[in-house]
DNA sequence: TATGAATGAGTGTTCATTCAT
DNA sequence: AATGAATGAACACTCATTCAT
């Protein structure tokens, strides 16, 4: 049994390799320029092996994103569900999204690898019709956190908040594909990181309620 | 020489034709599934021909691109550079803007296009390595227009205008591309049009300086 | 040394578990749709053992093939070399035939394998180059019944055993091969039987030798 | 005008080109091991210029075996519809069936092509769901001349025409397999045109009715 | 000037077979 | 003896681009 059990972790250990290796193509080349040979070469496996655990190059992309999704969801959760009020909690949400915007390029992969595989649909429409778990999870939690802070009197009692969730996610999107043509230190700089931060802060203050102090709308810092 | 004359005339026509051509295939299909052939039919001319105009099909879907830009500038150039305050003229601009997505699909060319063929590099990074002149005149009328609403109070005197123009150009892109999607009608229903609307007044909100009087940001209506 | 025989057996089995799953396979989907992977699977067994129990995909056919001709040969075998007359072998030749091939797929098999082993090759030159043992062994038997029959005035003194053998086979295989392609109820109704029988009576009457009465020469019936 | 008929008719000799050079690789290698690279390196082209000519592999595959029934039909068609007895048509037409057969392999090719496009399908059930005008036409062409030596007497009254024209057609089918998998020349010896006469001689005999003398029923010679 | 014709370089996917454990 | 894992060799089909006429 000790034996089936290495098997099982060791096949584990290669879907994650092939994960790994057609994830660096992507950020390297872009979706659209990578192809099922490559992948396999990088990996160091055959195409014919790739395919035993992909049974095609759709099911291999939509894993990745769903793994980008995950570890996203994984790093912001915490940040949700709390006893905080809304603004701290997105105030949370934000570092969170820093720091793995920071360690890893999840975000960018979800967003190219999710706009390439519905390439006519925005990415912030996927709801309707994806069948992306966790993709649709971070739009739940999103729309959730908005609400809260609309009930807590942050945001604009008026604001709709499935346009304000399309819209935050937009720019997150935005932000992010942006990110991806970026070296990787330059993307790590305090400038750009300082940049991201203005865009998002713009975003907060725009939801916000007609003369709510920006004091309570500050996303960044202590 | 009224024969050259002739030659020429008919020579920008048959160019005019080719990208009209082209264009009303990635309205109908998307900018990825068209192709040479396909083009040079429904212009009625030999994929050879359209090479004759077209050096290349990133030439040619440029083109497309910059002649989309160009035609956006002209309905919307109007608005700027006019005796009026930042403000009201980003009010016209942006009526402007829904005049012209209402009434053609320039909006959605531009930047389907233009996604597509820097596919790995986002719209508003376009100014440093595109070709586009008329796509960057958009960026630099966009950069005046919030420059000026600073100067006049309006905007966040702390705002970066750099940032702030790269923001309304993603936000356009990813509102034209998600238009992009749905059916002609529903793109012009005032449901539709309303909630783009509200996306830019929520962006207009953010920029806004600290206790600016709601009433001066208003974007949409009389 | 009991347990080297049971082993024995047991490995027998796998063998003829093997041989049944593939044939089920051919009859559902045809051979020419059936991979080794699917054999396995339904077998319950991995790819390689099956590679254990016969070397390549060619040979476990063949297999398939002999197997399904032995078990005709064995229906078929009681009513040759019995006293009787060769037109009454014949006719219960037939009743065997009909039976066998109402009560189990083996005719089908037999000529759709062996068609599409030597693809090129029609059923009824294997003789010559094929390995098949038993598929022969029909031949052989065939070849002897139309001896007698022409022996004993059945037949026409100048047929050539050889051509009537292969006729007779080719006619079978086609009838069997066209019986393949019809639902199984179908196959066992009345008309279709009736149409066989109709089919093989021709051959018959064409076998007869010139002026015999053809109330000899009937095949059907009592 | 001259320049275009002469491209026109090029273009139609290198239809032409394709096809026979397929048609040559079908015969000496059979259907099933034929691919779209070979049949063009044999045309000495590219595979993108044959799907110049033959949008898809079936649909080329189809087409040789139209051009093969339809160059059958040209042969065979003079004797038929004539003033001529059904009989004499019969004799006639299997005149023209082994002319064509020793002159080309017409014969060969349509069926073993029906056979792999339909490949679970016999051919003689081809007229319910096939596609092929020509090779139906042959189909109720042979029809038609049993019904005639029916109706003239010489043929039993009670035989079924389907029945007949099926196994007519199916033992030609198998006669040509057989045939396509001998060398050239013993095709064209005595020997073996003489097996196939006798095999045909054999299915008119059966379908002769009772008490038909045969000197009305032969089918070789004066 | 205009074009018909040609093609090289891909691209995703399948499957019989092998081999270390 | 049994198997999970790996792979080489195919194969149908596509498309931007070139070139002789």
């Amino acid at each position: 049994m000790g034996i089936s059990e290495r098997r099982e972790r060791e096949k584990l250990e290669r879907r994650k390799t092939i994960l790994a290796c057609a994830k660096e193509l992507i950020l390297s080349q872009g979706v659209e320029h990578i192809n099922m040979e490559e992948i396999a070469r990088k990996a160091e496996l055959s195409k014919a092996t790739v395919y035993l655990y992909f049974s095609s190059k759709e099911i291999l992309l939509n894993e990745i994103c769903e793994d980008a999704a995950r570890n996203f969801l994984y790093h912001v959760k915490p940040f949700l569900d709390t006893g905080l009020t809304g603004m701290a909690a997105l105030k949370c949400f934000w570092g969170g999204f820093l720091e793995l915007f920071g360690n890893s390029d999840e975000m960018i992969i979800i967003f190219k690898v999710r706009n390439y595989l519905n390439s006519s649909l925005p990415v912030f429409l996927l709801k309707e019709q994806s069948k992306s778990q966790h993709v649709d999870e971070i739009l739940v939690a999103m729309g959730k956190l908005i609400d809260q802070c609309k009930a807590e009197g942050f945001f604009d009692p008026n604001l709709d908040s499935v346009t304000a969730t399309r819209l935050l996610l937009s720019v997150f999107s935005i932000t992010v594909e942006k990110a991806a043509c970026i070296p990787l230190e330059a993307r790590k700089s305090p400038a750009f990181i300082e940049e991201m931060t203005n865009t998002f802060q713009i975003i907060i203050r725009g939801f916000a309620g007609d003369g709510v102090d920006r004091s309570y709308l500050n996303i960044a810092g202590v």
